[in-house]
DNA sequence: CAGATGTGTCAGGAATCTTTGACAGGTGTC
DNA sequence: GACACCTGTCAAAGATTCCTGACACATCTG
């Protein structure tokens, strides 16, 4: 059985996890994806949300590593895009929060902070 | 030595626990209350923030259970609140996502979810 | 060609979260 | 009394997130 991460997730990892996981949707979908993966519009039918919005719920779970989504093309010719959940697993205890914290690129620090704006400006 | 929860945990609990923790300044705060439990003024300071600023974080943090505050009078006579890490200790896999999907009471429902408003509205 | 399906994006408003500064206590010391 | 420290709360600004209704583009079917 191939490993997942459980060794010692990075601050910014866990703060998309657990940002992604922090929504009542989100986590529906996962549970959804886990019953069976399908695609953006079947999945949008299936828990009663639009497809934009879905698709942006998708996004942050995909960016968070926690779903992956592959377009094929089926034999009809129509390309859809099917999403399932990743096998992650990660062990939630204050002293992984603790660790994780030290690597953090976000809020809190002065200059780094400023610099990431900076360059966020310019990358556009 | 106690069990702590790692049972299976509520919808509602686990979605306290990832936007408590879904937070730069958050996951800061419980590194550094690992380290050393202490009151807030000290904390505020250490971490460099504002103390009202700490303070909505840390209710946040205590409403989820990743923290507890007890309020304690030194031989001074001077009141503060000291807060520690609650030992917490969660397993985050696909599996326990979807189950506790099951059990989440927020958006999601056309019913519930306006009683819930009605309800909110009339407890004021 | 019209209509159904699928994909994606974009703009804007609504709702929420984050942050700050000011205020109102409390106690002990100079 | 004036000042230091502690506690808490509040209102209003700022920044994010969430959500919806278009829109544009593909393919297959009637």
């Amino acid at each position: 059985m191939p490993e997942v991460p459980a060794a010692a997730p990075t601050g910014d990892e866990l703060l998309k996890v657990f940002s992604a996981l922090g929504n009542p949707h989100r986590m529906r979908i996962v549970a959804a994806l886990l019953e069976s993966r399908n695609y953006v519009s079947a999945l949008a039918r299936e828990i009663g949300i639009g497809r934009p919005l879905l698709h942006m719920h998708l996004q942050r779970l995909e960016a968070a590593g926690l779903v992956v989504g592959t377009l094929e093309v089926g034999e009809d010719g129509k390309a859809m895009k099917y999403y399932e959940v990743a096998p992650f697993c990660y062990e939630l205890t204050p002293r992984v929060i603790a660790r994780a914290a030290a690597t953090v690129t976000g809020t809190g620090d002065r200059d780094a902070d400023r610099a990431d704006r900076t360059a966020k400006e310019e990358a556009k």
